[in-house]
DNA sequence: AAAACAATTGAGTGGCTGTTCAACTGTTGA
DNA sequence: TCAACAGTTGAACAGCCACTCAATTGTTTT
């Protein structure tokens, strides 16, 4: 006897009882759509240097271009887009724009990913 | 006076001190290079949906394809680059491939994402 | 007021990547 | 042994995105 087939995916269920469950369980779509957002804001060399750089010191725009031998433009691009996710803050003086990480939260997760990346390091 | 432009970025260091403390600290190269990705496999939708369904039960392949309405072949594929970069980890049984969490260090790091997109649904 | 410069912004482009499609491998059951 | 099916894989294509370039804003200094 075959099993149903389900719309796009083309194959049957194996194990209904798990599916359903997981299923029950699975936040709104929405939760899952921005937490992948959320990673991939941090999935760029570029704007994880940035990240790391403000983890460390509150730094403007020129400075972080200095630091990692970039246009300001391009940095600024970047820095747009931490912004748009609520990963930097800013404090404005003078001419200069100061950045830094949105809050300890933030730095919590990045520090978490950075503790990952080296734990893995070390088990070569 | 003018201060050194410094080779490709459009500008003058502003702030010597900092961007030299920082550079001191930074980690190699490779080290950041490797963070990034870590978050960039970690920022796709899909993926994300995968990770949370294999962070609360055991699946395989169909399980999932029917889970998500996508073809086996897409989450394979996906399944192939969470692989690749150690963040499940399979075991077969018969005509079925079970997947599941590497290890705890990243249900660490993606329940701890996770944390920080439900906190700010909250603060909204 | 005007020059100088930090920073932002929008358009454009080249490279990256997620899905589809088709072919294939591996295992089971008849 | 062969059909059925779970899973993988490579090529191709479409949509996305990081940087460049040029123009603009905002602030300071002369």
């Amino acid at each position: 006897m075959q099993k149903n087939r389900v719309e796009v995916c083309d194959c049957s269920v194996i194990h209904q009882n798990i599916v359903d469950e997981v299923k029950e369980k699975m936040p709104e779509e929405t939760t899952l759509y921005d937490l992948a957002d959320f990673f991939k804001v941090l999935g760029d060399s570029t704007r994880v240097r940035i990240m790391w750089a403000l983890d460390t010191s509150e730094m403007c725009v020129c400075d972080l271009a200095v630091l990692l031998n970039m246009t300001k433009s391009a940095i600024s691009h970047q820095l747009a887009e931490l912004r748009r996710a609520d990963l930097v803050r800013t404090r404005r003086e003078g001419r200069n724009v100061y950045y830094s990480l949105a809050d300890d939260h933030v730095r919590d997760v990045f520090e978490k990913g950075m503790e990952h990346i080296l734990e893995q390091d070390n088990s070569l």
